[in-house]
DNA sequence: GTCTATAGACTGATAGAC
DNA sequence: GTCTATCAGTCTATAGAC
């Protein structure tokens, strides 16, 4: 019982840290003083530093994974196996979104450790990562059921824009507050959610060739 | 004479390293040992590791400020001190697009050591950095000209999310290759350029309240 | 200005007492 | 399982010969 709770402060002091402030920047004795254990406890429950970081990816991945496809699989059963583009990109960036910057503190250590995981992509992470590749596949194929007409290279260009948005606003919250001045309210995570979803969604369906023609000429 | 070389040398060995693995992963013997100079010259030239990041990061932000203003000033000249929208935001994305994902093999490694500094907020930087609000102010104020009638609020999220698919697309290009199998050319830098804009300016322009109720409906 | 050599302070990991 | 004490390795920074 003691053992399961170091290991589990451990886990969470390790968490809290390295969403704050990287994985190079904070060091195994950061983490045991915010934990109150002791130095040798680490390498004793995990190993070493590299599988702490790995044990706290591969559990924080799988979870934000399920909530996704679960979120998926609800529209698209309410839609009889296809549900409309609005429906599944949020599924894709709600998740993430409302686990950063909603009111929910212990998700939002969550998710921003995962975020910070998909910036620093230090060693034990990456070759885990790259599972997250077929997770992103079976988005894409529930794109491909709401838009049949949609090629497939922009449905791929619509699921990169659709996360670079979710993340650059997790990531950067606070050089969009300076830079308004406050008047884009950060706290209204479904206002941020539905301004992702938009316009992803308008990227997918309104990309006339004729757009991008007008826009090189300009 | 000799000098200014060995300067040069670091500075040349340092944005490369630093724009490919980060600031805290590459130590001054790193850096040394890839310019072929001694470890005691960092220190002689420029006092720290940190003033080197420093005079890095001031060097390339000037620079690449410098080159969206010149090309913001060029399509308001050129239409009587307002331009159309995507030319506004192809001066925002283009310089930094162009820099990282084209074959200009010297200024890439220029805009991906941005990329980087924008990433890992490391102490030296984050001081500077609060001066690039005010350039993007810029950006603003510029958009503003080109959509009259459009809400403070919309021009900033336009702003955040145009610079957050052109960064995400340079700082995961390696994803969106493997997801989309190749089928996403990241070579292709102008239809990049053109789909970041497109989706930018279909956002900006083309956000009717009645889209975002429905997506929330959804 | 450029070098060698090293100081001084960190890091992750471990041996061994309890 | 938890601790203290410490190892061996790394880092930045600097003193001093040339």
């Amino acid at each position: 019982m003691a053992t399961d709770r170091t290991r589990t402060a451990i886990l969470n002091a390790a968490e809290r840290l390295y969403a704050e402030r990287g994985f190079s920047d904070v060091t195994l004795r950061d983490i045991v003083a915010e934990a109150n254990v002791n130095l040798a406890a680490v390498n004793y429950h995990f190993g070493s530093k590299d599988e702490l970081i790995a044990e706290l990816f591969v559990t924080r991945s799988i979870a934000t994974n399920r909530e996704r496809l679960s979120e998926l699989k609800a529209v698209e059963d309410a839609g009889g196996g296809r549900a409309p583009i609005e429906s599944v990109m949020r599924a894709l960036v709600g998740p993430t979104l409302r686990g950063c910057l909603g009111p929910d503190r212990q998700r939002s250590t969550a998710a921003r450790f995962m975020i910070r995981a998909s910036i620093e992509a230090v060693p034990p992470i990456r070759k885990i990562r790259n599972r997250e590749i077929s997770h992103l596949r079976r988005f894409a194929a529930a794109m491909r059921r709401s838009l049949p007409g949609c090629p497939d290279v922009d449905i791929y260009w619509g699921l990169h824009f659709a996360l670079a948005m979710a993340h650059q606003t997790i990531r950067d919250s606070e050089r969009l507050d300076k830079l308004s001045e406050g008047l884009c309210d950060l706290n209204d995570v479904d206002g941020i959610i539905n301004r992702v979803v938009t316009a992803s969604v308008l990227a997918l369906t309104q990309r006339p060739s004729a757009a991008t023609a007008r826009a090189q000429r300009a």
